[in-house]
DNA sequence: TCATTGATATTG
DNA sequence: AATATCAATGAT
């Protein structure tokens, strides 16, 4: 039902999910940070930063799938990064959480990230706010508009968003695909890939 | 700026 | 089978 308004172009679906409320385990977040990303060449949104680029395999098959769907993969063999499926069924197309607010649970996040995070801190970056909280890779493919289910979304929003390049892909870097909110404290600080390009080279 | 870390994808 | 590549983080 309301999966449907995830049903959209990458771009749009991160500025749905800009002031959206995420809900695990004992933590409530408001997200503030997000990537959109797209999928294969012969696709509306062809993304070479995309691990949906090279088509399916076991790892991002639900990225394919439909939109509404956690999306989860393990990064540098030590982070949990989560995603939110876009794009009708069938056509792949994600938005990566970078960061967010949490609003409720902020001694069980701490209790996961470390008893001396600063509050600011304890889910910026997409691998922190995944820790904090307490999302693993079990929870790949799960609904995340269930009610019931162990990860909740509730589209709140739109907020205000600043738009910029995406942060650490070697591919597409200059792409404004990263949106957050204005001003707050909770935004990760921008860093380029070291492997990407020059900012504005034709390459 | 660099080490860490392991799954995944690509190549031979 | 072997190698290269990361949608990252924290420390230095």
């Amino acid at each position: 039902m309301s999966a449907g308004r995830l049903a959209v172009e990458p771009l749009a679906a991160a500025r749905l999910l800009l002031g959206a409320s995420l809900t695990c385990r004992g933590v409530a977040a408001t997200i503030v940070e997000v990537e959109a990303y797209g999928g294969v060449p012969a696709g509306p949104w062809p993304d070479p930063a995309a691990h949906s680029y090279r088509g399916p395999t076991p790892r991002n098959t639900v990225m394919f799938g439909p939109p509404g769907r956690l999306y989860t993969y393990r990064s540098y063999g030590m982070h949990v990064c989560a995603n939110v499926v876009c794009g009708p069924d069938g056509t792949a197309a994600a938005v990566l959480l970078r960061a967010a607010v949490v609003d409720a649970g902020e001694s069980l996040a701490r209790s996961r990230r470390g008893e001396t995070i600063p509050g600011a801190a304890l889910a910026r970056g997409p691998g922190n706010l995944c820790s904090a909280l307490g999302i693993t890779m079990d929870d790949n493919g799960i609904d995340l508009l269930d009610p019931a289910g162990p990860v909740h979304l509730e589209l709140g929003g739109p907020l205000p968003a600043h738009t910029g390049p995406r942060v650490g892909v070697s591919q597409a870097a200059d792409r404004p695909w990263r949106l957050w909110a204005p001003g707050r404290p909770e935004v990760s600080a921008y860093r380029r890939s070291p492997r990407a390009p020059a900012p504005g080279a034709s390459d």
